[in-house]
DNA sequence: ACGTTACCGAACAACGTGTCCGGAAAGTTT
DNA sequence: AAACTTTCCGGACACGTTGTTCGGTAACGT
């Protein structure tokens, strides 16, 4: 006995007309009354779906996380740059999700993903230093601020680019005569070994 | 004609309901009329000086914001040393904020004040190829980042070395070695020119 | 064609929001 | 201290949103 197909469709019917709204109106300000007539359809069928708005928008959340694990996951050695390439493919349901409040939200799940996969995937020690978990963090910050502002950009560099920017910022930094004043004394200080 | 005290006391006893509401509860559960029984205020007075609970945040935030400026300022050549130390003292408070939702405002309130500061004193050209909006927000959302993980830490390291962490994320970023095999290819490739 | 399941639509109570008002109380001025 | 002004109270109100319930109807699976 396979799923029936209404509820499927229902489901879908209810997945897209929430994305849509999130196009042209903060998250926040959407009702579910606008919900039900977007996707055309009743009120007790949403509620005998979703618990709630809120729940909707986190069955929405675990399909953009299956999809970009699967393209971290599909970009091999490479998986950021996977991440950017996949961004610029969909790019205009990103771009609609990174403004207003609903971006808070998005922005989490994004976090959520990539500091899974980073767990998973760094070596425990060695970070020089650096505690582990703020490592981590700053990667996954700093990958969604350079998609932030690349997506503000309207992404008109290139993907590669992006990445390479992304690159570069965790590795090496910014270089040290543009900082100043901002960031001027310390810089031979050693740092404390935790 | 100085304020009259009834309108300062009242917005002050409002002020700081708030703020113990928010210790404790997500802003988002919180109503106007949690704040009213916690202030001791009626609906009316409530009205009378802020449109909305919205509004009584944000006016906080710029007590908050008029706070972090100050500090800022004060740190001289230093200034985000000066800012970590000046979140040591109001630690708790701080360390509330950080949990929950409510912390995406928040958030977005220490974004805005450090992009200020860091637009009106960075150079406007010379960040090694980096747009400089994008250097801009790297600083802005490393500091965050350094920030939320020291208050998750309970601040047990001193701000002296927080501020270091922060200084050589920054200026060096992590250790190539550390990061392997997640940024590992693309290390010497050349970094486009915008 | 049959039984099952999902959908609709309307109504409902419960809750939160923002506004209005007259009377009481605290502040300010002379 | 008395008169004047402003704020506060607290109760009531209309309004919008939420989440639930129920009988009738339509679509589905076998």
């Amino acid at each position: 006995m396979a799923i029936d197909r209404r509820v499927a469709r229902t489901r879908e019917t209810l997945f897209e007309a929430l994305l849509e709204l999130i196009r042209h109106k903060d998250y926040d300000a959407i009702t579910v009354a606008d919900i039900l007539q977007q996707a055309d359809v009743g009120r007790s069928t949403f509620y005998a779906h979703f618990s709630s708005k809120d729940d909707l928008l986190e069955r929405s959340l675990e399909r953009l996380r299956a999809l970009l694990l699967s393209a971290a996951e599909a970009g091999g050695r490479d998986p950021t740059r996977a991440l950017f390439e996949h961004v610029a493919e969909f790019g205009d349901i990103q771009f609609a999700l990174a403004g207003g409040r609903g971006a808070a939200v998005v922005r989490e799940a994004v976090d959520e993903v990539l500091a899974g996969v980073l767990r998973r995937v760094l070596p425990v020690r060695g970070f020089g230093g650096f505690p582990r978990e703020l490592a981590v963090r700053h990667m996954v910050s700093t990958f969604n601020t350079v998609l932030l502002w690349w997506l503000d950009q309207k992404m008109q560099a290139p993907a590669g680019d992006v990445d390479a920017y992304f690159r570069r910022l965790v590795l090496e930094g910014l270089p040290g005569e543009a900082c100043a004043p901002f960031v001027s004394e310390g810089l031979e200080s050693e740092t404390p070994q935790v």
